[in-house]
This record gives C-alpha cells, structure tokens and sequence, in this order.
DNA sequence: TAAACATATTAACATATGTTCATGTGTTAT
DNA sequence: ATAACACATGAACATATGTTAATATGTTTA
C-alpha cells in the first residue's frame, strides 16, 4: 500500500471542498466508457468531432455532447479550424493520468482481503 | 493542446476492450466525490474503516460499502489487523494520477471554445 | 459460550446519467 | 442569398448508481 512524501502530504491538507468537487467531476466524466474512448482516441493529438464520431462508430450529436462535458470540466479543449472543431486533451497532467493508469492496469495484480 | 512521446503513443495503439473497461471502472469509481474523498483521506497512509467514516461524518456501512467497490477495481487494498481492516490506496501509479490531477486543478487555466 | 465490537452484505428506493431524436447555430461554397 | 456541411443544444426516456436500513459475518474479550 503506497504512502505519499512529506511535501505531497502538505497538498493533500488544504484540499477544500471545492477542489475535491472539481477532481470528482473530472473523473466522473472520464469514467464512462464512451468519454474514455474519446479522451484516449484524441491523446496523440487533436481530432474533430465528425472524425472522433466516425472512428468510434457514434453520432456527432452523442460526441458533441460528450465534448461539451469535457471541455466545461477542463479535460479537453477545442479549437476551430474552419467548418471543423479539433479536440484535444487539455494539458500534459491529464495525459500524464491516463499513461499512469495504463502502467497501473498493464501490472500483474492481486486482490487481496485478507 | 497537448501530444504524447512515441513509445507512449506506441501503448496506446494496444487498448483492447477489456483495457478501457478497466479504465473506465476506475475512473468512475474515483468520480464520486464520497469516493473520492476516502480515497484522499488514505493517500498518507492506510486507515480503517471505522476511522475513515467518523472522519469524513459516513456510517461504516457507507464507507464499507465504497471500500468493496474500490477494491474489487483493485484502486485501493485492504489489510487485516485484528478487529480492523486497513484500506489504503493500491500503489504508486494511483497515488501520482491524484497528484497529478491535483497539479492540473491548481493551474489558473482557460476554458476556450473558438 | 456469550457478549461486544468492527466490518460486510442484501434489498429497496430516490436520483442522476447516457443516449436518442429533433432542432438550432455557425461556417464555407455556389 | 441559399444550400450544404459541421457542430451544438434541448427535451425525453430508460437505466444505472449512491444511499439507507436491516441483517449477517467475522474477531476479540469476559
């Protein structure tokens, strides 16, 4: 079970309410399947909505919203390029969670309850 | 908007189903803010259930109840110390998401939609 | 063994959430 | 100006999810 150093430990204490609602929000969105696919397809670099629709076999309309979630909570951002928009993640902290989590999926892995 | 190295991007080629499923279950599960504030309140060190709720004002039956939840998705793990059961968080790649995604709230940051 | 304590589980309910379909807004070309 | 294209938004619905209350399992002390 993982601790944290001393100075981490120093952020973990002034954590308002406010903070923690807006970490939750931006997990809750990357927790659906679908968002997740979209956040992950867009990781190497930005992609319009009709492009991220058809890859994915979904409606514009299923990933404008979906986008739209992400894009208030700060997960992605978008930027237009003509008739297209062209999403991508927002900074390197958040593709930096995703490659983290892969790591931690990839590992071997025991439950245990004891 | 942020990109991602080539051997990162090489990973991300992989992601079979069962991969995002994963992922995804993560995620959502780190997405609760109840959840999410058990979570932190183990990130310094493993704590037992019944500390945990009178900390964070939950019945024991609540935060049992979450507890099951985040270690079946193998996001935090559980020790037996006589009557007790210490939960703390799984290892270091979840430990460093949570920092990381700390680091990304902290930032002023602009929402832009062009 | 029995009683007390800590954690876990089950069932039920109220609410939140993803998806679809229809419609609206913005941009480029004819 | 009008049509065609790309994306965004609103309302409605079916399902999923967090929480509670009641009951069960497991562990230590008397």
């Amino acid at each position: 079970m993982s601790k944290v150093t001393q100075p981490q430990a120093a952020r973990l204490a002034s954590l308002d309410d406010d903070t923690v609602s807006q970490l939750a929000e931006m997990f809750r969105l990357m927790g659906d399947p679908t968002r997740l696919r979209i956040i992950l397809g867009c990781l190497p670099g930005p992609r319009s909505v009709g492009d991220i629709a058809q890859r994915l076999g979904l409606s514009s309309s299923l990933v404008s919203h979906h986008l739209r979630l992400l894009r208030a909570a700060r997960v992605m951002r978008g930027r237009r390029r003509g008739k297209q928009v062209y999403y991508g993640v927002a900074d390197e902290h958040i593709s930096r969670v995703f490659l983290d989590m892969l790591d931690h999926v990839a590992e071997p892995g025991g439950h245990d309850v004891a």
